[in-house]
DNA sequence: TGCGGGTTCCCCCGCACGGGGGAGGGGCGG
DNA sequence: CCGCCCCTCCCCCGTGCGGGGGAACCCGCA
C-alpha cells in the first residue's frame, strides 16, 4: 500500500554467521530499492540496530548466541514505529514457526531460498504483508496451539508476576504495597525488575507486553 | 523452490468485472516471467479453466455470480497437482477470509494494490509461500473468529484514539508528539481528555480500560 | 451571526515513577 | 559450608506525567 514510492527500502540483518550476512547483503544490496543499513550477530544487537537505524525490515535468524532471534523479535516489534521482522530459519517445520507469528512476526524466509524469492520476500514484508509456510497456515487454520499465548523471556518469580498483576490492574506502587502488605521500596524492586524482564520503559509498556502475551488475563 | 527457472509462471485470471481482468492481464503480461494463459468470469468457468490449462496459479475473485469464489477455490485446490490461488478481494477484513484459508487459498491480494505488489504476490504464492493480510494471521494465531468488544462512555474523537492507540503501544507522549507531528501540549491535552473519558486515573488505566474493552486491537 | 466542539498550543505545580546505587535475612543446592 | 536467588527495605535524583488554569483557530450548525 505505501511502497514503491521513492525511498528504498531499509533492512538490517540479523544473523551470527558473517557468511550469512555478507550473502543477505550482497543479495539485498544488488537491488535498487532495497538498502542494507546495518548488521548485526546477536538478539541484542539486532534490538539495538533496530532502535536506532529505524529500518523498515530486520532479517532475524532464530537460532542466535545470547538473545535468541525470537526473543529479539519481540523487542523489535516493541519499539515505536516497528520495523517488520522477517524470521530466516533454515527449516519451514520447526517449533519456533508458530511462536514467532505469535509474537508478531511478519514472514519467513528459508536459508536454502533463491536470490529472487529473498528479495521478494523482504519487498513483501515491506509492504505489510505476512509471507509465511503454507505448513503454517495449515497449522494455524486447524487451531494451531490451543489458547494461551506463550511468554518467552527471562521467567518471572512468583512475587514479579504477583506485582505484575497489580499492575496490569492500573494499580500505583503504593496501592500494590497496601494490597500485598509490604513497602512501597519491595514494590518498586519487584516493578523495577519485572520491566527489565519484559524489557519495557515504564509501567505502561509492562502493561501492554502482559496483555499481548498473555501474561495477565485481559 | 521451482520458480525463476526457465518456464514462465503461468496464471488464470478469474473476476466478473472484464475491467478487473484486463487491468490484471496488463500487469501481468508486462513480467517477463508471468504469462496470462486463460480468463473466467464467474466460479465455474473458472474450475473448467484451470482443469483445462493447468496452470500455476489462479486468480480467484470472491465475489462472482453464480459459483462463488469461495466455492471455486474448494473445487479448484480438489484437482489433480492443482494450481495455487491467490484471492482477489476489496477489503482485507472481510469474514470469507478466514473461510478462503480454510479451503487452501494460498494468498490475498488487495484490488488496491500496486501493480509492484500485484506481481510480488504472483510470484509468491507461485513458488509456494503463502501471502496474508496481519489481520488474518493475528487473527488466525488467536484463535478464529474475533470476539465483539464493547465499550459504553463517552465516545472519543479521531484524535483521541488514535492517541490512545499509541498510548496503548506503550509510547511517551514525546513520542506520541513526534509521531503525530504536534506539539508535546497538544498531546497532553488529548491524553487528558481521554483519561476523562475513561474514567482513568493515569495512562496505565487508560491502556488497561483500551485492551479489555476491545478499543484497541490485542 | 453566534455558539459549540475539535484541534492546536502555552503556563505552573506537585508527585509518582524509574534508574542508580546498597543492604540484610531466609531458603536451597552444590 | 558457602554461594545464589528471592524477598524485603533504604537512599538520592531526574523526569515524565497529570491537574489546574487559559487561549487561539477552524469548522459545522443553528
Amino acid at each position: 500500500m505505501t511502497a514503491e514510492s521513492g525511498r528504498p527500502v531499509t533492512v538490517v540483518i540479523a544473523d551470527d554467521e558473517p557468511l550469512v550476512r555478507g550473502g543477505l547483503r550482497l543479495i539485498l544490496d544488488s537491488e535498487p530499492d532495497l538498502e542494507v543499513v546495518g548488521e548485526a550477530a546477536d538478539g541484542s544487537e539486532a534490538v539495538a540496530q533496530a532502535r536506532r537505524l529505524r529500518p523498515d525490515v530486520v532479517c532475524m535468524d532464530v537460532r542466535m548466541p545470547g538473545v535468541d532471534g525470537l526473543r529479539a523479535t519481540e523487542l523489535v516489534l516493541r519499539l515505536p514505529d516497528p520495523p517488520k521482522v522477517l524470521v530466516v530459519t533454515t527449516f519451514e517445520h520447526d517449533d519456533y514457526v508458530l511462536d514467532a507469528l505469535t509474537v508478531g512476526a511478519s514472514g519467513f524466509l528459508l536459508k536454502r531460498a533463491s536470490a529472487d524469492e529473498i528479495v521478494q520476500a523482504v519487498r513483501t514484508v515491506a509492504v505489510g504483508q505476512s509471507l509465511l509456510f503454507p505448513e503454517a497456515v495449515r497449522s494455524l487454520v486447524r487451531g494451531g496451539r490451543g489458547a494461551a499465548a506463550r511468554y518467552a523471556g527471562p521467567p518471572l518469580t512468583p512475587r514479579e508476576s504477583e506485582v505484575l498483576g497489580l499492575v496490569a490492574q492500573g494499580m500505583t506502587n503504593a496501592e500494590i504495597a497496601a494490597e500485598l502488605v509490604v513497602g512501597l521500596e519491595t514494590v518498586r524492586t519487584h516493578v523495577a525488575s519485572v520491566l527489565g524482564k519484559l524489557g519495557a520503559r515504564d509501567r505502561t509498556q509492562a502493561v501492554v507486553t502482559a496483555y499481548r502475551t498473555g501474561l495477565v488475563e485481559v
